[in-house]
DNA sequence: CCTGTAGGTTAGTATATGCTAACCTACAGA
DNA sequence: TCTGTAGGTTAGCATATACTAACCTACAGG
């Protein structure tokens, strides 16, 4: 279940795009992350050879059950950390944005202690 | 006084050897990162033409203005997050090795305002 | 004097990422 | 029917980083 930042980051996107539409495809992805189609073609390829996701032929992108494991790992983390900033006074913006690159480099061990404080 | 995360590091581990040593060389930089000399001589010519450093004829390196601010501004950082972490219950190496990720991505303002917090 | 070692550099390799350009397929609509 | 557009793929480029291999220089010590 070995991932890099990259990977975590359109695990999460395909995650929180499934919320909100029935399917999620390449564009869906693209132009949420403002990528280009062939960058995250490439991606979901990578994606697909490591079993994080699985595409129809119709090009419908689904997380396995791996894959949702790490989005649902990195999502509860975004939406924590960006809470947390808030909650210390940062704007909802760049508490947005630091959440999104500390998802990825925050240990285990770190995230669970900052959550035991926080309750 | 544009960086990377690289350059970042290489100049904060500059910072703190010169603290315990009269002199700091690419040697001395590649055992405390776990570097080869050559991968280590490459990121120096780097930040020399990046004016975050300069380097004698004996090959001693010494920060710049440029590579100073950086590197106390990330060293600070470190510290902070750093201690942080331990008072949260994480362990001393846990927390060391995630400041260390963590130093390089978060923002000005989330750093100012847990600062604040932890007063 | 001569050789081995320390410190440094350069060239070329590898991976991770995203980009542009060119191409393919399928389908909607004039 | 014919064409344009949407969605996707592939090839090749560029940057950031670290690595191995090969080489150079200088100096210590037999």
């Amino acid at each position: 279940m070995h991932t890099n930042e990259s990977s975590e980051n359109y695990l999460e996107v395909i995650l929180v795009l499934s919320k909100t539409r029935p399917v999620v495809r390449s564009v869906d992805v693209a132009e949420e992350l403002g990528f280009k189609k062939s960058s995250v073609s490439v991606a979901m390829k990578h994606l697909r050879e490591r079993n994080h996701i699985t595409v129809t032929k119709e090009g419908y992108i689904y997380l396995t059950e791996d894959g949702k494991a790490i989005a649902e790992m990195i999502y509860e983390r975004h939406q924590f950390l960006s809470d947390w900033l808030v909650t210390l006074g940062v704007s909802k913006e760049i508490a947005d944005e630091d959440a999104c690159r500390i998802e990825h480099v925050i240990s285990k061990e770190s995230f669970e202690a900052l959550k035991k404080q926080m309750i």
